[in-house]
DNA sequence: ACCTGAACACCGTTCAAGT
DNA sequence: ACCTGAACACCGTTCAAGT
């Protein structure tokens, strides 16, 4: 029995463009870098003209803005999964919340990078991402807020205090996935122990003195 | 007396062009933002046509490349300066490393963002780009180095020292620039001011316990 | 309602041809 | 030696036309 492939490529026909056109950006990322996507190369891969795109998206844009979206809500899942399995303190989850985040970017370059990528120049690094609305970075506030409660952080405005938090490890994992922070260890648990080690060292200038 | 307007835009023609090639890269980041600059703009913008440029570089991103070189040199040339004119200990030029590389980053983040865009996507960042290749990093290094016989700073290996204070000042530079990072006091003196405390903050992190 | 194909105004890059 | 203009293979976006 043959395959019907026409009826196999239209089988998003019914409402899960928007799905297979958001799984495909990201496979472009990462396969031929963020530079290198184009909307047409999006189209043409999920099997649709390069004008079908713009019943479900905006723009280009619009379709990066999805990725992000989806990349922010991957990141906020995870970090708050590890902070459940873990039976450490606040501080530890503060730790967690900052390893997390690093160990996102390099698992999820794709995301990672669309999600923090040019933002001014693109528009649709807008007001749905400012660190502000993000739960993530809510989330990541109010561990420290838990912190100072507990005498385990110093003083000083929560959110300023998140947003260098922030900065330390996303410099970080801006570095590690452009490979200018060798991970020359063939062990990928030294790897994890250095970053560790690196991050607390960080983190570190935050707690009290 | 006329104007010889042809003479004018021809003025480049005995050997300038790369320069005017490059400053006018610069112009149009600044005022359109990177990801609108096109070969095609930078050439019209030069009184040339859109072959020209590529008797000067070997492509589009070679324009680039010569914008993040130059970059590198102003913030060495700027953080020396700054480091000249201090009358403090060496723990003061470290501090003083880190607060001239956002202050680069926030005059100039044209060049920044050319020097610190893409990456991988880009291939002008390549070998001549890689931290231990560029100058103002092994000044950094330099200056760690010192602070840890002077017992400033905590022991390790000064390479992975000089990265984390890196993606310290990197984060904080990157959200600086894209307005994460509110500067919402008028006065710029208060501005630097808190910028100060919040690297001092992240720095002390490197000190020794 | 959803998709197509042609059209438009742009790209980066190459190359024969001009001075 | 240096630059031009046409050409090529791409872009993102729009829109009348098809089912």
């Amino acid at each position: 029995m043959k395959i019907d492939l026409k009826k196999q490529s239209h089988s998003y026909h019914h409402g899960n463009l928007s799905r297979v056109l958001i799984d495909t950006a990201v496979e472009i990322i990462s396969e031929q870098g963020a530079k290198d996507l184009s909307l047409r190369k999006i189209a043409k891969r999920a099997g649709v003209s390069h004008a079908a795109p713009y019943r479900h998206f905006k723009d280009k844009n619009a379709i990066l803005g999805a990725v992000a979206k989806e990349g922010f809500e991957m990141m906020l899942r995870q970090t708050q999964e590890r902070i459940a399995r873990n039976k450490g303190n606040e501080l530890d989850h503060f730790a967690i919340s900052g390893l997390s985040y690093i160990d996102f970017a390099v698992h999820f370059p794709a995301h990672y990078r669309v999600m923090f990528g040019t933002r001014l120049e693109n528009s649709y690094f807008s007001e749905e991402f400012k660190p502000e609305s993000i739960p993530v970075f809510k989330l990541l506030r109010d561990i420290i807020m838990v912190n100072q409660e507990k005498g385990f952080l110093k003083e000083g405005d929560p959110h300023e205090m998140a947003m260098a938090a922030w900065s330390i490890v996303h410099g970080f994992a801006m570095l590690r996935i452009d490979h200018h922070i060798p991970d020359k260890e063939k062990d990928e648990n030294k790897v994890r122990d250095r970053q560790r080690t690196v991050v607390l060292t960080l983190f570190s200038g935050l707690r009290p003195e």
